[in-house]
RNA sequence: GGCCGGUUGGUGAAGCGGCUUAACACACAUGCCUUUCACGCAUGCAUUCACGGGUCCGAAUCCCGUACCGGUCACCA
């Protein structure tokens, strides 16, 4: 008997063969120096900020070459599967406005080289694996868990390197008579891929971060298909299906380093070449001095949902990100401040080698940027779609008067240097609830004083502007208007002056302002007063003038 | 423990043997401007690149060792 005979009882009903699927999904035709990436997540929960973060640099690199960007679904742990996981990714990445180009969901496929889904791509596997047992690249084990952790206990006590190898490798001295002698008995058993190479020996990688690497072979009998399943494991998938799929660019997670010397040797089984790969940093998080994975339990910035509830503009996520993965993006955007973040032109090779603290300020200062730059009815439209989802108390005050709403948006806003507090939509309601005047004169609230806290000379004050100096025509009369009161009360109009001789003075305009804004909002921090002045117009602010006693 | 990688300010980092008295950005501080805050502008913030040794006329940059940090060693991806 024969190893072509153990392939067929094994995989009696594979009939087609490993040149059929070669023509069936041929070299894509695409322009020179075209990129296929993808996303291959498996469905495991939610969408980490790791993740994404190699999304976009997939889309990126995919994008900028005018490539192919896909999602694969990597779903060959049924255990582990979490329902709707990947239903998740994808409706992220649509709402980032980075769809992949070829997907499969809810039963439709896009693209023509899926399936998409590993579970469904099962027999593919089996034909490539019956390739490998023909060929004596692969074989049957039947050792058990129980044998397995034995062996490995041994191991160790030993002091030998752990794993299914050399001499260790018991199952791959088996004849094919043996071999299907033990299924017929109806053995369990595992598919292994026999190695062929030497710890001892090192061999060069290239990994387009990090350089060339010095890695040594693999010798370890790794595990190719399970048992239950009959489903391969990730590291025979990959190797199959970013062939099949001719991705020719994989962007991975740092934790697949290792196992580099398994893909490489087995496409070399199969004579195919291997894709070029970009080893990604993990997200850090500070804790205390050491550094740690950021982690779904302890930090909530691990999951995309967490910008999404605070409402952060999509493209703010995104570009905070870039920054991280080249940390030239910046200097480039501001030399570039109209190109899409696609047209910047990523090098693997400037990717940060250590793993990257992701910096929220950092998002917050580029997300007002962003923010500040929108116009009033971009920042209406986002705010409404973020609030009728997340925050209902902003919805209903935005629809209460969409104009009202835009009026305060626009203050200070589509000018050249435009205010910026705003840094996510959660922000909102916070910046703006004193400007209605239901929500203000039954909110809870203390008036911020500065420099002028005694009762008597702000009504003083208040009463004056009110019976004298209100104005609202122009901005420059009403702020002549409030000078002008400032000399008749006994304070400086000319900071300058003021400045000079303090002693002079009972205070100075800024002061005065103050008073006046505070009165009317109760805040000391607020956009421009005359606007905010003007909006309410005049018997408003002499009403909110006359509560102040 | 084996293998691989890393270590530049509060943070992300640039630099890859002389152009560095270590870029840029965030944060922070101060000043200016200003009706406050913010915006904007200006200035300051690592005499030093984990530590020790070596190579060299010259090192953050190359080599060796030490320490620390991270990854990985599953029928998980």
């Amino acid at each position: 008997m024969t190893n072509k005979d153990l392939a067929n009882v094994i995989f009696p009903n594979i009939t087609k063969t490993i040149e059929d699927y070669e023509k069936e999904y041929p070299k894509r035709n695409l322009s020179d120096g075209a990129c296929v990436t993808r996303i291959a997540p498996s469905p495991t929960g939610f969408m980490h900020i790791g993740n994404f973060m190699q999304a976009v640099t997939n889309y990126v690199i995919a994008k900028q070459s005018n490539g192919i960007f896909y999602l694969r679904n990597e779903d060959t742990d049924k255990a582990r599967e979490i329902e709707g996981a990947v239903e998740l990714i994808i409706k992220t990445l649509k709402q980032y406005d980075m769809c992949p180009d070829e997907y499969e969901a809810d039963g439709k496929v896009f693209g023509n080289y899926g399936p998409y889904i590993q579970s469904e791509r099962k027999e593919i596997y089996h034909a490539f694996i019956k390739h490998l047992i023909e060929i004596d690249r692969a074989y049957p084990c039947f050792c058990t868990t129980e044998e397995l952790s034995e062996m490995r206990e041994n191991q160790e006590t030993m002091k030998t390197r752990t794993g299914y190898h050399g001499r260790f490798a018991r199952c791959s001295r088996l004849t094919p008579e043996e071999a299907i002698e033990k299924i017929n008995n109806g053995e369990k058993y595992i598919i292994r891929f026999r190695s062929n190479g030497n710890f001892d020996n090192k061999f060069e990688f290239n990994d387009l971060r990090q350089g060339k690497l010095f890695l040594n072979e693999n010798d370890i009998d790794e595990v190719i298909m399970k048992a239950d399943s009959m489903l391969p494991t990730y590291h025979f998938a990959h190797v199959v299906d970013d062939h099949l799929m001719r991705t020719t660019h994989v962007v991975r997670g740092e934790e697949w380093l290792p196992s580099v010397p398994k893909h490489i040797q087995m496409f070399e089984a199969f004579g195919f070449e291997a894709p070029k790969y970009i080893h990604t940093p993990l997200i850090m998080k500070k804790e205390g001095e050491s550094l740690r994975k950021i982690s779904k339990r302890k930090d909530p910035e691990a999951s995309m949902s967490y910008y999404d509830e605070l409402g952060y503009p999509t493209l703010a996520v995104i570009e905070s990100l870039m920054t991280i993965i080249n940390s030239n993006y910046e200097e480039w955007h501001t030399a570039n401040p109209d190109k899409k973040f696609t047209d910047f032109e990523f090098s693997a090779d400037k990717m940060s080698t250590s793993g990257a603290l992701y910096d929220l300020m950092k998002l917050d200062d580029i997300s007002k940027n962003i923010i500040s730059k929108m116009t009033k009815d971009e920042v209406y439209e986002e705010s409404l779609k973020w609030a009728s989802i997340h925050n209902d108390s902003l919805k209903e005050l935005i629809e209460k008067d969409v104009t009202y709403y835009k009026n305060i948006l626009n203050i200070e806003r589509e000018q050249e240097k435009p205010r910026k507090d705003i840094a996510k939509y959660s922000d909102i309601e916070n910046l703006i609830w004193y400007m209605y005047d239901d929500i203000f004169y039954n909110k809870d609230k203390e008036y911020e004083w500065k420099n002028i806290t005694d009762k008597q000379e702000i009504k003083n004050i208040l009463d004056t502007y009110l019976n004298k100096y209100i104005n609202l025509e122009d901005k420059e009369t009403w702020f002549n208007n409030i000078k002008l009161m400032c000399d008749e009360l006994g304070y400086a109009s000319n900071m300058k002056e003021y400045k000079k001789n303090p002693e002079l003075f009972k205070g100075n305009v800024a002061d005065v302002s103050t008073v006046l804004r505070v009165a009317l909002t109760s805040k000391s921090m607020t956009p421009d007063l005359f606007e905010i002045m003007n909006l309410m117009g005049i018997d408003r602010t002499k009403e909110r003038y006359s509560k102040i006693s």
